[in-house]
DNA sequence: AATGAATGAGCTTTCATTCAT
DNA sequence: GATGAATGAAAGCTCATTCAT
């Protein structure tokens, strides 16, 4: 009986906690920083102030766990859905889709983790924010390398370019998209992203695949 | 003789301005907008936080003055420097190279308006500068986009992709190894940018003259 | 019993709002709208600086605040003791007497009308207070002027005078017993205040009764 | 020839300083003496802020010189203006006619000297100007007592009231149209300040000569 | 003497955090 | 646990005064 009763207050407890995420997530993004204020939180989660701190020990707290939590979703989709069928094309593309998906799914989170690394924060500060956020993303090219390692032994994809190189070079021609869809770019051209995330992929993947005439 | 001082004093009042300019730049890029306090500002400028108030209105000015001077600087950049001789390819490469020396030469400027799209300030703030911004993007997407159609004409290009799509895709491309540069990825994978560029223009023209294959 | 709470609180927050209001007015009166400081008001009130800013939007919300105090209480004085017997003359001295009570009961509230008038706040500022101490002004004179009507209808006041103008000169007589008092002048001359107001009335009413010989 | 030149000197060093006295005295009845800036003043003045510090030790030291010249101006005008001819009634009706004059002519010096009293600066500063104020006024009122003295001695006047508070009274009952004009309320009373001050000459003048019936 | 840029204390206001209830 | 009023440090900005020129 005391049990129901526990797990109850804690269910609870778990809802307030993410009702609180939700909130800073939005506001983080929307606002920055310095910009969204604990007020703010508080009024979008439906709490008072001193709520808050019941569950988070400050605001810096509130932060790094919305950071943690893009982690874990960014980890969990990576880790999940490792794709293991098809050509090695298309099962980069397949990769390629997932990580848009994640963009576009997730689209505060990708903000969040974008913002932070280009300096929301005091630079010096959550240090360690940034070096599992250097861990994560060597882990994530290196998927795509293998990948293309396999490539290259199956003589599908050119010699001539250094795998993890390539590697990195993919993922920075798709991160260059998004970054301009999270900009406004593509609104400002009238483009889709659908639509140029595909041709990125194929000029990509065609540039790759190549015998280079260099 | 009354001439002399009278430039005197305003070499020195433009020394000033531009040191206030170079300090905000700075902490605007290093703190963000909010993070930056006119206090700091001053402190590394050297000066007391009343004189900044003789040269600038207030922080929305500076603020204001320092974007405007990177886009005179890139606007300088496009405007002088017109590529017009070589083959498509080689204009298109050598256009790229003068973006990447931009970032190289004037990271800080590149960073302000990278960090002025993404939200540094509060959203709906300053939408005039937004509103130059997207000129500019336009303006130099379509200097790649005429070499582009001329590639296409020539023959050097396939012609299954859209000019001004390629064009698009081609600035994605080179920005998304430029932001994470400047985040600190090309470091953290122990990546050169002069190579990692030069292989991401190779990819990406590749891509685009290759006749695809899909 | 939660409604006793409330209550209790509620109750608290008057008293706080009431502190606020009491140590702004005495301030306002004292240093003017700009030497009073939120400091200054904060301290006086036994508060923090913060703490203001709960009940109260601003510096001028509190000015306005305490000006609409000093009209309410104003407005509720005339409009609670309208006189109505004895002859005019009496109904007119009781008036006075009534605004010479407001004065000496209410000095601050006095002080704070007149200084407002006076240009404490910076010129232009707060237009519509200017506007309703116009309008409260005139209903004042409206029943002095009603007074003298009857008195000269029922051939007690001389008709050499318009009547209207005869009310303003009534106010203004007393007015100007009221502010030297306001200004330490009855005290530098050892004077009364009790006794300049009713030699002042005898003088007044003595003018405006008697046959005019000029 | 040397003295030539040092006259012109003086002559221009007099010439700022009415100068500045006349910005600050605007400044000062406009915006008050906090409100006022050195450099509103300076700008007046047409000068820069330092040269006022040539000529002045501060700003309460302009505050002071401009009650000082406002004081001047008053003395000068009692004293030079003592009217010794017709009936007493007509002496004390020049008298009233001469501080009206001094209102409607030098308003700025009236108010000075009226906001100062009022508190415009910090109370307790200033004290010797309060003094001298303070003397000033026991002067005036002793010319219109000594006149008043001897209109009761031809039985001119009623010598019902004792003739110090009767020229108390008179000076509060002229001063009340005065301030009331200052503060706009003729104005809104669609009022002429010269018909006001006529009609409230006869009302206390006759007050003051009839036999009171009280 | 005259200039006006520079200083820095002090203003109003905001906001992360605490704490009595 | 939850509330929200209270705190006080720190923000952007102003301005009397100083001082190198």
């Amino acid at each position: 009986m005391e049990n129901v009763v526990a797990q109850r207050i804690e269910t609870e407890r778990q809802e307030r906690i993410e009702r609180i995420l939700d909130a800073a997530r939005k506001l983080f993004v929307e606002k920055g920083y310095l910009g969204a204020t604990m007020r703010d939180i508080a009024l979008e989660a439906e709490l008072s102030t001193g709520a808050i701190y019941v569950y988070f020990s400050g605001k810096d707290d509130i932060y790094e766990r919305v950071c943690e939590e893009a982690f874990m979703v960014v980890i969990g989709l990576i880790k999940k859905e490792a794709i293991t069928e098809g050509t090695p094309r298309d099962r980069i593309r397949a990769i390629a889709r997932q990580y848009v998906t994640f963009y576009t799914d997730y689209t505060e989170y990708f903000e969040m983790l974008t913002f932070h690394d280009l300096g929301f924060t005091k630079r010096g500060q959550s240090e360690h924010l940034r070096e599992r956020l250097k861990d994560l993303t060597a882990q994530a090219v290196r998927i795509i390398e293998e990948v293309m390692v396999e490539g290259i032994a199956g003589g599908e994809f050119s010699s001539d370019i250094d795998s993890a190189q390539a590697s990195f070079n993919l993922w920075a021609g798709l991160e260059g998209v998004l970054i301009l869809d999270m900009m406004g770019y593509l609104k400002n051209f009238n483009l889709d992203l659908e639509k140029v995330v595909q041709t990125q992929l194929k000029i990509l993947l065609g540039g790759i695949m190549a015998k280079t005439r260099e």
